[in-house]
RNA sequence: GGUCUAGUAGCUCAGUUGGAUAGAGCAACAGCCUUCUAAGCUGUGGGUCACAGGUUCGAAUCCUGUCUAGAUCACCA
């Protein structure tokens, strides 16, 4: 290498893992010592604030210098001169800087950032902590659904946040369990057992010619239907509505038969064993094509009594409070919630009882130091309550439960309602997706010379892109709203524009490999570089701590738009510039090499949303 | 009523330890394919960052209050 500069050379001394944060780090500390050399005085770290220039300024790193005006008594332009040329000359990576304002912008040489980017080159999985000194155990919850209907898109929301999320945690070097917990037992299921059982006639999924999970779906409509009619009937013969809520046949026949499944009839279980089953045998085909998947899988009918002792034992502890009729509280007032109960009269189990159960299994089961749970906003009471609890009971892990809560998925006229057929169904959000992307890969004649596999498996691709891209975009904790009308777009801030670009980069690698130009392992850091280029190695740079960001908040979403701002810019570059065309060799290669970094950083960042891309489109 | 969350362009969304002129996409309009994939690129228009105060060199961001929307406060899950 002809060229010499100071990243290249550390690089060569010291693991680097640590070096993708270390050049604000030694800027940090230059500035530190420049002040003390210079004005004298020793500042607080916390008041050296170096960030990333913004993209319309001139630089790569700015110190904002308003915060040490008072050390050093001066205007603000001369105090970021005197800094500027301080750095200048004792950190050989600078190359220049300017002054605007109260902004100090610092530019880095050309050759140190080819160096970082051949760094990136040599890096397996670039951004992803491999080595970490203490991995942590997190075990991520999610799904969690109920075995008596379909998934919908609220469903969907949750899985992808779930898988994602437990992805993105993964990358940061933690060891990482995916566990779902699903609600097979409860009135809930009842419902539609005897629905079935009343007006099923015997039918079966394979009878039906439909999904386990849809047919075991319909007849819990069917029972809200009669059971509405039952309760119109009570009224006109002059009950009042909770009372015909409360007496109606339908509803008493439920909670029978809930009494016998809990007492083990048998023919009660065995009709719940086969329902289930075919509710379950669904919820594979969905989970296998949204393309999820689970380390552990946990059942409420095991579970459910789990809990009941550690209450038990917090009586003793006096952590909560047995009424009179038997039943047991805890006391959260102090806390400015209410009293909550955790135990009924009859000493049966609530939710919560469970959860507290659960909990302390968890951490059992997988010698756990974090537990997410990945559940809708709509319970976050219920979240804050049990840590309370587990706090009170003197779990120290209590701290480590997080409740990732997310907003609601709503339609346009409001929320989706089961009884009113608003909700929008997983399998068939799914499907129509993967059509429009046939549509839409017809229409545009792109895939005309592959084989009908090879269709299938791209629009496939495609279409769960769009899909799980437009729903990950959005930050987590807020609602967002979703129009069945107007499909998912195809363009702009969307998956497959994303997938479109690194089709695109695979393009061009191969037409390189046609041209027998082989891409080198690196390239020299001597290279002529435009803005543009120099812009997306800097955004490479960025990429760990979006990915350290991401996991820290747990929030997809994060990653999601970080790519989608990588991919615009490489789309403008790819316009701008030529790749295989550039006569300048050097260049052409440089380039080449670029945009294979960018391919890969594209392919990790999507891989880390669940969400594949394809080599062509 | 108490608690929590949100309110940014017509619509969907970014903007995270307080920093420079608040950004994208969609929709509308005008351009760019004999050159590496036009699912792309370029340009135009579009804003009282819900409102009012406060904190300070500086606020979409922090604090207080108000308004609006949603969630929740069950011997349901």
């Amino acid at each position: 290498m002809l060229f010499f500069c100071s990243y290249a050379y550390l690089c060569s001394l010291k693991n680097d893992k640590v070096l993708s944060m270390s050049i604000e780090l030694q800027l940090k500390n230059k500035v530190l010592e420049a002040i003390q050399q210079m004005y004298g005085q020793s500042v607080d770290s916390e008041n050296i604030q170096i960030q990333k220039t913004r993209k319309d300024f001139d630089g790569d790193f700015t110190l904002v210098v308003f915060p040490l005006l008072r050390i050093s008594k001066k205007p603000p332009e001369q105090t970021a001169t005197e800094i500027g040329e301080y750095l200048k000359k004792n950190i050989d990576d600078i190359s220049e800087f300017n002054v605007i304002k109260g902004f100090l912008n610092l530019t880095l040489n050309t050759c140190f950032w080819i160096s970082f980017l051949n760094s990136v080159g040599q890096k397996k999985d670039f951004g992803y902590i491999t080595d970490k000194e203490k991995p942590n155990t997190v075990l991520v919850e999610y799904s969690s659904p109920n075995t008596n209907k379909p998934l919908h898109l609220g469903h969907i929301r949750n899985n992808l946040l779930g898988y994602s999320v437990a992805k993105i945690i993964a990358s940061q070097g933690d060891n990482v369990f995916k566990v779902n917990l699903v609600n097979d037992r409860g009135i809930h299921i009842c419902k539609s057992m005897l629905a079935w059982q009343k007006w099923g006639d015997g039918i079966t999924p394979q009878k039906a010619g439909k999904k386990g999970d849809h047919l075991v779906g319909d007849y819990y409509v069917k029972f809200d239907q009669e059971y509405k009619k039952q309760i119109e009937e009570l009224i006109k013969q002059g009950l009042s509505e909770d009372d015909a809520k409360k007496n109606a046949p339908l509803i008493l026949e439920a909670q029978e038969m809930l009494r016998k499944w809990e007492a083990k009839d048998s023919e009660t279980i065995a009709l719940w064993k086969e329902m289930n089953h075919w509710v379950l045998e669904g919820f594979d085909v969905t989970y296998k094509n949204m393309g999820i998947d689970f380390d552990r899988v946990y059942f409420e009918s095991d579970t459910y009594k789990l809990g009941k002792e550690i209450v038990l034992e917090g009586i003793e502890k006096d952590v909560f409070i047995k009424r009179e009729d038997g039943s047991v509280w805890v006391d959260l007032t102090d806390e400015g919630l209410d009293q909550k109960l955790l135990l009924r009269a009859d000493g049966t189990s609530v939710y919560i009882t469970q959860d507290i159960g659960t909990a302390h299994q968890r951490f059992a089961d997988f010698n756990a130091d974090e537990l997410i749970y990945v559940v809708g906003n709509e319970q976050n009471y219920h979240f804050q309550v049990l840590k309370l609890i587990m706090n009170k009971l003197g779990y120290n892990f209590a701290e480590y439960l997080f409740h990732l809560s997310y907003g609601m998925v709503e339609l346009p006229e409001g929320k989706m309602k089961s009884r009113e057929g608003t909700v929008v169904d997983a399998d068939d959000l799914m499907d129509e997706m993967i059509r429009t992307a046939e549509e839409m890969s017809r229409e545009l004649g792109k895939l005309d010379e592959y084989s009908e596999s090879e269709k299938a498996q791209i629009n496939r691709t495609i279409g769960l892109g769009a899909l799980k891209y437009f729903i990950l975009k959005v930050d987590p904790k807020k609602n967002m709203t979703f129009d069945p009308k107007e499909s998912i777009d195809f363009n702009g801030n969307t998956g497959p524009f994303i997938q479109y670009t690194y089709a695109r980069i695979q393009s061009v690698i191969k037409k390189a490999q046609l041209r027998n130009k082989l891409i080198p392992a690196d390239v020299q850091t001597n290279t002529t570089t435009t803005a543009k280029e120099l812009q997306l190695i800097k955004q490479i740079y960025s990429f760990p701590e979006v990915l350290f960001d991401a996991s820290e908040t747990l929030s997809p979403a994060v990653v999601a738009n970080y790519i989608y701002d990588l991919a615009k810019d490489y789309n403008q570059f790819y316009h701008e510039l030529p790749i295989l065309n550039e006569e300048n060799e050097n260049i052409s290669m440089f380039r080449l090499f670029l945009s294979q970094q960018i391919g890969r950083i594209i392919q990790s960042g999507m891989n880390l949303l669940g969400i594949d891309v394809p080599e062509r489109m």
